[in-house]
DNA sequence: CTCTGGCTATAACGCTCGTCATAGTCTAGC
DNA sequence: GCTAGACTATGACGAGCGTTATAGCCAGAG
């Protein structure tokens, strides 16, 4: 009993979180996730006791705590070796799925909560951007950034690959992200250079 | 008979411009679009018998111009001026919203195409993206800076502000928007006065 | 007035959705 | 072998979806 088959479970979410970054939040159905999974209907229910939205707080989690720990290994070289790195995955997951897929955290965050209160999702939407923001700018600062352009460096690395990953799918085309990676560069040459 | 009634016509392409803009392509009915709009259902197919996809169509190609037009009218008094009015314009449609509404252009770009075409609202999305970028980077080199340099920066701002609306929504704070929007006045001043 | 044609109202089609309930299968522990 | 409990299979529920069809309204042309 106690064995709890979790190879399952974990194919779950993780193709829950592959799910909501083509599709969005809304239009992916947990009886699809399922098949694409290949876990019965009936597993999703017994795993996610909450439904839909605890699949996909669990997945928003997922893809978030995942690029963390990427995020994480590779700022050990430098906050330049860091967006190579972020730069890296994102542009993997663009291109293998011809351009179909994106960011799931992204793909939350763009969906109108209901009625008056915030989805936990949604919540964990935010805390995967604030968790990659303060990584890079902990980067920035060993690195030699002050506080405040730290932050702000951080910020708009993160929003310049979500946006160009968002282009890039509309363009059928690398060019956005290329485009930016090379102006992220510059900036964060500047930041930790210049100081401020 | 030659009178067709165009006021609601151009409702329902604002509305669902709107409604896109909130909760994404997949999740908008054109149900609850036409009680938004305050038009009947039976008008929706009158005025776009092509059904939903000629409504997404039209609701991003509405906002694309719009953006564009405001851009275009701003960017006179240089590209700074350009970047502002940018940003006050998204700033004032995600705190008007209480943080609900974004980009109508980025919600359908991240939605997976069916099968194996290409919908033509997601191609209306990429000339969105497109003349945004074209516009700005028309702007920068008329300021002085260099061709690459021009198209870079622009790519950097378009998706940056983009990016930075999702976070914002993410958040339920604007603090993203402020971030970005100070570094990318930096990285315009850097590229029309250091040129390259 | 009649008639025409743009617009609207209403109902229905087949489908999928999230969720739940129920019954069944299989394995681990005794 | 037997029981308990984790997992699966199956089917149903009401609701909403995109779309179509049909009939009705109502201003303007003749």
């Amino acid at each position: 009993m106690a064995k709890s088959s979790a190879p399952s479970r974990e194919r779950i979410v993780a193709g829950a979180a592959d799910m909501i970054s083509r599709r969005g939040l809304n239009a992916t159905s947990i009886r699809e996730l399922a098949k694409h999974a290949k876990a019965p209907l009936g597993s999703t229910y017994h795993y996610f006791p909450e439904g839909k939205q605890q699949l996909a707080t669990e997945a928003v989690r997922y893809a978030g705590t995942a690029v963390e720990r990427i995020l994480r290994k590779e700022l050990d070289a430098g906050p330049a070796a860091g967006l190579r790195a972020f730069l890296a995955l994102w542009r993997g997951i663009v291109v293998d799925s011809d351009y179909r897929a994106g960011c799931p955290v992204l793909a939350v965050s763009v969906e109108e909560p209901p009625a008056d209160e915030i989805p936990p999702a949604l919540a964990a939407a935010a805390e995967a951007f604030e968790g990659w923001e303060r990584l890079l700018a902990e980067s920035l600062r060993a690195h030699g950034a002050d506080r405040d352009q730290a932050a702000g460096v951080a910020a708009l690395v993160v929003a310049g690959v979500e946006g160009a990953i968002a282009m890039c799918r509309a363009k059928r085309s690398m060019t956005p992200l290329d485009l930016v990676e090379r102006q992220l560069e510059a900036v964060i040459a500047g930041a930790v250079g210049g100081g401020g």
